[in-house]
RNA sequence: GGCCCGUUCGUCUAGUGGCCUAGGAUGCCUCCCUUUCAAGGAGGAGAUCACGGGUUCGAAUCCCGUACGGGCUACCA
């Protein structure tokens, strides 16, 4: 790929949440942006105005904040506002900049008179015709085909019927729908990024529909245009377009365009290897989650089981991309400096969460202490771990709770789990671990008298603890794990854990008080 | 059915004719460290490079075929 600054955009229609497939293709447009110096713009594709989903296009526009695929052009508040909010759903403002850039609009269904005129230019120079076929005939004659045995191609009735006469028609208001002349024989060439040239046959190829009866341009006309008019010099897309190739190519022809880059991208597959659906975790990337504490938005935050947008990231770059080196964690900005689209893969690649769960693992370690803390929060009061309206000292308390969990955890999401017995007056004994350490004979004794010398222990800090803790086990004449796993049973409930004394540091000299003669009557009993 | 695309450890991938008895990561197993669990460190198992033919002194890499998977074949994108 050349090295000029290149325009790349994501365009999806807003008809459902974007999930890590499309994510991953607007991924690697903004990478390829980024990395030249260009531009990276988003682009709503409406014009299939039946098929939208309220909301959607709030997910979208939030999930690209999220994994901050922040876009340099698209759209803005005023033209957001232009939209139906009933059929689109409301957009946070907060999410959408002041001026979307000098290309727009960049909602299709703001640019209708602009394709009707390519349309026009189209039909004047006998490029294209009018065709009267409804809907219902289309689909009888392809029914009738198919009853044959025949692949169904449109029989180009009109495509020579002089302008003037179909025009007459039009006026006279027959329904119509316009159609581009295909080449009717001879090698069709297309190029792709990927994969070269592909030669195909034009008696293979139909005169597609480039206005719709309601007015509206499909896909294949709109994106043309727009790519054009927005003088994109890249077109990434998913790999299902490969087959529409020929029709992008002779359309363009047909305008007397220059024809971008197109790089079809492979598949993101769930992890039973089929197309991604909510049954294999493509769950929708939406983000910003507003601080429980501030009520300020965290950006970035993704709703991914707690996954890290920034470790998403650097995961979604390597489904099908590597940069030839043993290299993995990489962030956001060796990502760019490294990113070569020449090196994307050509087969589909699996969403392995595993993989994921790693890679957040390495991003989580590497927070700063209060930087974890304030992106785990979230997840603990959503569990009703720390009260929404937390005082500065259960803040604190909880801050250092996490500071205890953060090189265990892979995910966010698990850190209530982790950390729950913190919060609560009493832990829940794990049956099998109270059984196996609490239990015993001398076990009772022995954490009583801990208890008691734990009363006036000074200061309350690891070290000393530490050093209380061995005397009493000692005079119990216990050693090493004796010591220590009957005590973490009796302060958190389990047997595994942050470092005990750190531990009953964090707790404080009340609550590990508490659990201890709790925990002597569970093992008296 | 027709047309097109794809196929290296379970998974993500490196590999563009000899450096490959195929490298890294993840997952799994073992050991070390250690108060537990993680993390970290050291090892291990795991890919006849989908299969079959060629081309070549030599192929995972080039060519052909087959199989399998996928996409398109809409007035959806």
């Amino acid at each position: 790929m050349s090295e000029k600054p290149a325009r790349t955009r994501y365009a999806p229609s807003p008809t459902g949440s974007p999930h890590v497939g499309n994510l991953r293709t607007a991924l690697f447009s903004y990478l390829l942006a980024r990395h030249t110096g260009g531009q990276f713009l988003l682009r709503v594709e409406d014009t299939d105005q039946t098929r939208l989903v309220p909301g959607a296009l709030q997910d979208i526009i939030a999930s690209l904040r999220a994994l901050g695929l922040d876009y340099d052009e698209g759209p803005d508040r005023a033209s957001v506002a232009r939209v139906d909010a009933a059929k689109y759903g409301t957009v946070d403002p907060a999410l959408l900049p002041e001026e979307g850039g000098a290309y727009g609009p960049y909602f299709q269904s703001q640019r209708l008179d602009r394709y009707r005129e390519v349309v026009d230019t189209l039909l004047d120079a006998g490029k294209a015709y009018y065709a009267f076929e409804t809907k219902e005939e289309l689909e009888a004659m392809r029914a009738a085909a198919q009853m044959r045995g025949e692949p169904f191609l449109y029989n180009r009735r009109y495509r020579d019927l002089p302008l003037a006469e179909a025009r007459k028609r039009v006026e006279d208001g027959a329904p119509h729908v316009v159609r581009l002349k295909m080449p009717t024989e001879g090698p069709i060439r297309t190029y792709d990024a990927l994969r070269g040239e592909t030669v195909w046959d034009a008696t293979t190829q139909d005169d597609f529909i480039i206005l719709k009866a309601d007015g509206f341009p499909p896909y294949h006309l709109a994106a043309m245009v727009d790519d054009h008019d927005m003088e994109i010099t890249h077109v990434l897309r998913g790999e299902e377009w490969l087959s529409s190739s020929p029709k992008h190519f002779c359309l363009l022809q047909a305008l007397g365009w220059e024809i971008p880059v197109f790089l079809h991208v492979p598949y993101v597959l769930g992890a039973d290897g089929k197309k991604l659906s909510k049954r294999n975790g493509a769950k929708p990337v939406v983000g910003v989650i507003k601080d429980p504490k501030t009520g300020e938005d965290i950006p970035g935050y993704v709703d991914h089981d707690g996954v890290l947008p920034e470790a998403l990231f650097n995961h979604l770059a390597l489904v099908g991309w590597s940069p030839g080196e043993d290299l993995e964690i990489m962030p956001k900005e060796e990502l760019i400096a490294r990113f070569d689209a020449n090196r994307i893969s050509r087969s589909p690649g699996i969403f392995d969460l595993d993989k994921l769960y790693a890679t957040n693992g390495v991003y989580l370690r590497a927070l700063a202490p209060e930087d974890f803390a304030r992106r785990a929060l979230p997840y603990l009061a959503k569990a009703g771990l720390v009260p929404e309206d937390a005082d500065d000292a259960a803040v604190q308390y909880a801050a250092d709770v996490l500071a205890l969990e953060q090189e265990r955890l892979k995910t966010l999401a698990e850190a209530p789990q982790a950390t729950e017995f913190f919060f609560r007056d009493l832990p829940e004994y794990v049956e099998k671990s109270a059984n196996k350490w609490l239990k015993p004979q001398g076990a009772a004794e022995y954490l009583s008298d801990l208890g008691a010398a734990l009363v006036d222990a000074s200061p309350w800090d690891a070290q000393t603890i530490e050093s209380v803790t061995r005397e009493v086990g000692a005079r119990h004449g216990r050693e090493r794990g004796d010591i220590t796993h009957p005590v973490r049973v009796a302060v958190s409930g389990r047997e595994a854990g942050p470092s005990l004394f750190d531990m009953m540091a964090v707790l404080g000299r009340e609550r590990v008080l508490a659990r201890l003669r709790r925990a002597v009557e569970i093992a008296r009993a």
